[in-house]
DNA sequence: TCAATTTTCGAACACTTGTTTGACTTGGGT
DNA sequence: ACCCAAGTCAAACAAGTGTTCGAAAATTGA
């Protein structure tokens, strides 16, 4: 088995043609349509390549999975850090904390509509209920969440610690729901409303997600 | 085949008897592991009653699915013509709106751990980007939405028509997300919060999903 | 009671799955 | 020229999949 990191992401090699189809299947047709012979003959390749060059299918699973959220991350904690540069220590407005926490999200799945399709199946990907998911999940956005649930917490000293933990979890499931519940956007629309509108999207996304978070009309007391 | 609707639910019989052990294995370890051979040794029966009672796995699944769902809605349905009947043709709070929407659901996730996983499983199953799911989708939840949007347009008539769809659209992943995104949720809190406090939880997703709904301070001028 | 219908059962079918094996081909370094 | 590692390949493997079939068994109705 050769050195992952060190083999490039461009599909001339077999190891990226064989990251590309998977990708393109999964996301087309689901985890259960995506057999290591529709890849590798879809992608040109030996059956066998697979297993050479990741090990096993979970693994292509993982590598595929971290390949694309990793990147998204990076952009997210990177315009935090932005944020922070310009605030000082001065409280940074919600929306732009959590501009910078979905829009990068949202830019990937803007352009091409495998983009889109793609970013759907990794929502549900990570919500698998297996065991293998689950760590791995921890182990990609354990440090995402920390560095944000910090951020809010001195932003808004003003709520309860718990409740901000709670209110960052909707925040998320808001998010991560939007992008997966295509369907559901369809059933409810019946209307010209368009899903592949994102910025528009984007937009009424963080409008929502800024007012639940906040909460300036409180119900609490009800 | 025998006719489906007669034959009752309780556990007595093989068809009930089916119904309710691939519930537990599809809960519990997705619909991968929930194959007719693992339900029908569990269960204690023929592996051909599935197919006799059923036709195939995918009408065991639709089946599995509507019993659950279906009574759901209807109590959903019927606390909104409740708040109707109550509110005659004034506005109805849009707190009550939403707990008619969420209570429901929330409520069956209370009580067995098998029913919290459950309900996480079925909202995996709903959003399955396959045709069978899609169509089925819209069979299940188009009347709900149709309803609820149409009680909200008239409670909310200061909202632009899209907008209101949008964020129905947050409030319902909103919801769906909080039930699956367990996993997240260990992984944001890392303290003492349980995720088992169905009420504590529901509280906080209501007035989340309500003043993300509301939107008091407008920040669409941005 | 007896015939008819419904339900259960074991066995097999046809097929797909991920993985492994061992021989073959390639490409660079000495 | 040679060698050796890296990569590719066809073929098979063992295990598991949903589904079908015809014969038994159980249940029902007259």
């Amino acid at each position: 088995m050769p050195d992952s990191a060190i083999t490039s992401k461009k599909s001339d090699n077999t190891r990226g043609r064989i990251l590309d189809t998977a990708e393109k299947l999964f996301t087309k047709h689901g985890f259960r349509a995506m057999t290591l012979r529709k890849v590798t003959i879809n992608a040109g390749v030996n059956l066998a390549a697979v297993n050479y060059h990741f090990g096993s299918k979970d693994a292509l699973m993982r590598a595929m999975i971290k390949n694309r959220v990793e990147p998204i991350n990076r952009e997210r904690l990177r315009r935090l850090d932005v944020l922070i540069a310009q605030h000082g220590n001065r409280p940074i407005p919600l929306e732009d904390i959590f501009d910078a926490l979905l829009r990068p999200l949202f830019e990937k799945a803007t352009g091409s509509p495998h983009n889109k399709g793609m970013i759907r199946m990794m929502g549900r990907a990570i919500s698998e209920p297996t065991d293998f998911m689950q760590r791995m999940h921890k182990e990609i956005f354990s440090d995402l969440t920390k560095r944000f649930l910090t951020e809010l917490q001195r932003t808004c000293p003003h709520i309860d610690r718990d409740q901000l933990r709670y209110r960052l979890f909707f925040v998320i499931n808001t998010m991560i729901g939007s992008l997966v519940g295509q369907v559901l956007f369809d059933t409810i629309l019946d209307s010209d409303l368009k899903f592949s509108d994102h910025e528009r999207m984007l937009k009424e996304l963080i409008n929502f997600v800024t007012a639940g978070f906040e909460q300036l009309e409180s119900y609490e007391d009800k």
